[in-house]
DNA sequence: ACTAATGGACCAACCGGTTGGTATGTTGAG
DNA sequence: CTCAACATACCAACCGGTTGGTCCATTAGT
């Protein structure tokens, strides 16, 4: 009983997430990711038929690290819903700090070398943004109702639009070498959300 | 004299253009590049000492043809900075439409793979955004001016994040395999900069 | 309880094709 | 004659993927 997945597998994929972060989906050979994970080739291809698959299969574990990250941090407990969007948004501009590929994000960075020519990690990598968006639409919907406010654009919309602010947000830190810029252009985000909630700008500290 | 830039060199970087738009900079062979654009590897190696000094000529090709592009539009004519500023937006996000590969930032997406592997085409990507924001800056602080706007931003940080957001939208249009999200995240992207101007919103046709 | 068969996890060596890059030649204009 | 602009042929390294096999835990037969 009790399957326990196989170590070699999780090592793979926990290599893949870090490796392709780093140096982005082709330029990480199978040797980099058998290195970086201490497994062989021989395991690799037992565990994964292709190295597509390997990406397939991290992106949906940074799916299921998003939702876990995100669905667990304090600000969920907040009892108004636009709390917790506001809450979500600071949040997301705090994690901008740091060496630069360990705040972007895989399914970004995987996506626009792949929509192309890999269709299979195409929609692997679209089902991860769009499965973290879903997550925040209840609360869009749920804060536009209990503050009343109306405007002509969708609760999908807005969440979407927060994460192409931050998927914009990592190239700016990537062609910078320098996350402030991603942080500016998160405060730029957050003072729209603000004023779509009819909201005094933030109070600088 | 009229030296006229050698075909070859030429073909080459619109060669780059449009095949990196498509696979990428890592996936694109350098066969690839000198199959589309109808030379020899023999002359690609005449005119660029490696295939990454390719890329940060397309980066430099691709900045002149922005600005070329952008500084001739139609909407430049206005008098009032700000209709220049609205006008812009209105032309990138009516541009978000056909084939994904037509649309979308060559140096954004090479950026994401170069970042930390390629620092001189880090760089050149580098200087294409700034370069393009920066023809933003000044119509943004002089709109800023002449409506008497405050707020707690700067010009840069709103040019910079209109690129932002245009890089967020194409990739959600890659992960969509279309470009509505890229207009709708485009849409929040103009309702931001018109409130931050106090205007009514857009009316819908 | 002992054993033989089964099958998943894993490994080292290897394969053919592709890669970025080079060496050497050819051509045509000034 | 010279020199830039190409073209042809080639190379060593690396690529994703395959091969044939070992190790070992589980299970079925007796």
């Amino acid at each position: 009983m009790a399957p326990r997945q196989s170590p070699a597998k999780e090592k793979l994929i926990g290599a893949a997430v870090k490796v392709v972060r780093e140096k982005g989906f082709n330029a990480t050979s199978v040797d980099d990711l058998c290195r970086e994970a201490g497994v062989t080739k021989g395991a690799f291809f037992h565990h994964f038929p292709t190295k597509v698959d390997l990406g397939i299969a991290a992106a949906e574990a940074w799916k299921l690290h998003a939702n876990e990250l995100f669905g667990g941090a304090p600000y969920m407990a907040a009892e108004d819903p636009l709390d917790r969007i506001l809450g979500y948004l600071d949040f997301r501009r705090d994690m901008l700090d740091g060496p630069i590929g360990e705040f972007t994000c895989l399914v970004g960075t995987m996506v626009q070398e792949a929509y192309d020519t890999l269709p299979a990690l195409r929609v692997a990598c679209h089902d991860s943004i769009w499965g973290h968006a879903l997550t925040l639409i209840d609360d869009i919907e749920a804060a536009r109702k209990r503050h009343g406010v109306t405007g002509d654009w969708t609760a999908e919309s807005l969440a979407l639009h927060t994460q192409a602010v931050l998927q914009g947000s990592f190239i700016l830190a990537k062609a910078a070498d320098d996350p402030q810029a991603a942080r500016d252009t998160a405060d730029h985000l957050i003072r729209y959300v603000r004023m779509l909630f009819n909201l005094a700008p933030e109070t600088k500290e």
